[in-house]
DNA sequence: GGATTGCCTTGATCAGGATCAGAGACTTCG
DNA sequence: CGAAGTCTCTGATCCTGATCAAGGCAATCC
């Protein structure tokens, strides 16, 4: 089941090599890809920097945690997406507006493709342009399901919905989360305050769902449970 | 500034004409764009319909309102997203789970490519996605802002963001808004209740920010002071 | 015309999450 | 080692938007 032969040293170490958009590309692009990939961590986010001209055609998170938040005037804050390893960073030259802006976890990494013509000819471009599509409609969805979250459920629902959206794109077959974000990046996350996240954590560990284990390591009990009290 | 030469009847007669995805066109494109696209009002508008293999590569909503709902289990609604005309309907094959649904207001109609690969040469056709792509990242953003609100902003201040959207998508010129949604769909939309709606609106009549002229009609008084009111 | 229906509006009450306040745990740093 | 700071948790109170209830208005139907 070793298959080394082309993997460039940087994909080796990817703590998330086969999942995510790379794991998802047909196997003979798979390796034009690894090839063509290059890791970096960009100073500023910003998109500015991202997307268009002056940035990149592509990016794939490879280690940490990438952010996406809008401020309002008067301080008010909101996350309002984010991306963890092995996922795409979704942006577009001059979408910065006032107030939006994208920041990562200190220890961040992406794998860049400045310009997807300089690197593939034309059938392996378009076949690329065609899974970058398509990924960012899954996004598309995943946002309108964030969407809905905001929109209808309670604190408690929400954050169930949230350790299991985080057990699929982490780790699908663990049981332990661990959480890359604060009680603060969550409440901002989901619409609520710290304290409130806090108190829906306890509920949840109280209705025999979860267990906590220091506040970042959550251990979530029986999936299908938690999914039936998350509003399904 | 007349220039119907090429364009096919029925965009001759659509209301978005001009605007929207078919209008950002660069220019040869667009003529071979009118050429390609066949309007048509599906039965059914539900994933397995929509994109991918059984439906259509790419759909322009020409006439009507296009209304992305999510269902939870117990019956609690929210409207996640919504297209008007000129605007792309994204969708995904398989994306339509449980409780996805999409549907229209009964005049809709749309203008829809089946294939794309069948309809352009291959210049065009890479050409189109990178445009496909470009609009559902503008898209991306547009949810996030979306998100933003729903998490941070109060009724009154979504609503006036509501208004404001609306005006920007249904006519930028214009200072009264037709509003495409019931009540109880825009409190569905804004994770709300029809009840809060009303008051909402009478708020910003009283406020001095809109005049109400009928349920549907609402006409922006002041578009830079109902932004500001609106968390910026 | 009168009745029915659906949608919108307004009023009164209630509850859930925000807010305010403070204490405990862990890290960093002098 | 102690001090300062940040993050997390818990308790008490308040306020906003949900809920319950009822009335108005327009369109449709008989």
């Amino acid at each position: 089941m070793e298959r080394e032969p082309f993997e460039p040293p940087h994909c080796a170490q990817c703590p998330a090599r086969d999942r995510g958009f790379c794991g998802r590309l047909p196997e003979p692009l798979q390796q034009r890809f690894r090839e063509a990939v290059r890791p970096a961590a960009p100073g500023r986010l910003a998109d500015e920097d991202g997307g268009g001209s002056a940035g990149w055609d592509l990016a794939v998170v490879s280690r940490g945690t990438v952010v996406v938040h809008n401020t309002f005037e008067d301080g008010r804050r909101a996350i309002t997406d984010f991306m963890v390893p092995g996922e795409l960073l979704h942006t577009r030259e001059g979408g910065n507006r006032q107030g939006r802006e994208i920041t990562a976890s200190p220890d961040f990494l992406l794998c860049l493709v400045p310009s997807l013509e300089a690197e593939f000819d034309a059938a392996d471009c378009h076949c690329l342009e065609r899974y970058l599509r398509s990924d960012a409609l899954g996004h598309i969805e995943a946002l309108r399901d964030m969407i809905a979250d905001l929109a209808r459920l309670d604190p408690t629902e929400r954050l169930g919905r949230l350790l299991l959206g985080l057990r699929e794109r982490l780790d699908p077959e663990g049981r332990v989360v661990n959480l890359p974000l604060s009680r603060n990046d969550i409440a901002d996350l989901l619409g609520l305050r710290a304290e409130t996240v806090s108190r829906s954590l306890h509920a949840l560990e109280r209705a025999g769902l979860i267990r906590r284990d220091g506040p970042k390591k959550i251990e979530i009990l029986d999936p299908a449970a938690l999914a039936a009290a998350a509003g399904g």
